[in-house]
DNA sequence: CGGTATCGTGGAGAATGTCAACGATGGAGG
DNA sequence: CCTCCATCGTTGACATTCTCCACGATACCG
């Protein structure tokens, strides 16, 4: 049941079609992000400071997107500049500096929010809606390593 | 049974999921194969040259890996320096240069081949083997725009 | 022949990835 | 208290990748 390796095809390869669903799905969200002065990136840290209230480690911000800290700097540079999101020191560690949304931020994101679903959904056009739920999980377990599936 | 946006999770996001997974696939990848002087870019234009038997023009290469023509000319570049395929023109078309793989590029596909797949499989560890075959069709279905499941 | 499109190439500038270092702080142990 | 070591944020440097534009060469179409 083995192909040999001479009958294998880079297009069946789930390393590059990751890569190149990837590739279309940042392309499309970067062009529906652009009019409202985000990029993907940018977007997702001002996702993850709304969803925390008490505020995110910049440490836990590099972790959870996959990137290294010093890019998060940027990010976080960019956004607060533009008065989405604050930086403050933690009173717990004051090495640790808590990003966290301004109103600003949150009034931005709940405006974006359903563009940038759009474009997603418009990716994942193709799939029905039991295949998008078993594509997300499968993708949480390699993205994230969750074990189990939805959690009841 | 919609979450109101306040609840939405960018790690519940496909597209994110997407970047993350192929993120971590391409990082394992090219350590994987750094130490044959190839990246998954040039690996893959590699694979591609090693499966078209004609040579592969530069505008198909772009299209399959969803690149800018101007990249896959400096990859080539790199591949037919170091011997690995050649640039040809065609006897049709005298525009386009046809990429083909040579002796060497596919004596070093032969023996990096196992080792790029390891990487990917490494990744692919907490997958089923069925959970695979299903993954790679929905993603084939996302990158590719495959209608139908495997034919046959 | 003239107009238009395509292929490969080059170049510019932004965005991203990777790595090493540093100051400031925290934590553990003597 | 003091020293050693780890962590967090930051900066800098450098390579890779993305995006777009323009050009020469060739093809196609009328």
């Amino acid at each position: 049941m083995d192909l040999t390796t001479d009958e294998r095809r880079l297009t069946d390869d789930i390393g590059f079609l990751l890569s190149r669903a990837s590739g279309l799905f940042v392309r499309a969200t970067n062009a529906a992000l652009a009019s409202y002065g985000l990029r993907v990136r940018s977007y997702s840290v001002l996702l993850l400071a709304c969803e925390a209230t008490e505020g995110v480690s910049q440490r836990d911000l590099a972790e959870v997107l996959g990137l290294d800290p010093s890019q998060v700097v940027l990010l976080v540079d960019d956004l607060a500049a533009s008065g989405l999101v604050t930086r403050e020191p933690s009173v717990n560690d004051r090495r640790t500096r808590l990003v966290s949304a301004t109103a600003a931020g949150r009034a931005l994101r709940a405006e974006v929010v359903g563009v940038a679903d759009a474009a997603v959904a418009d990716q994942l056009s193709g799939l029905t809606s039991t295949e998008r739920f078993l594509l997300r999980d499968l993708l949480s377990r390699l993205a994230l390593g969750n074990r189990g599936s939805l959690p009841a």
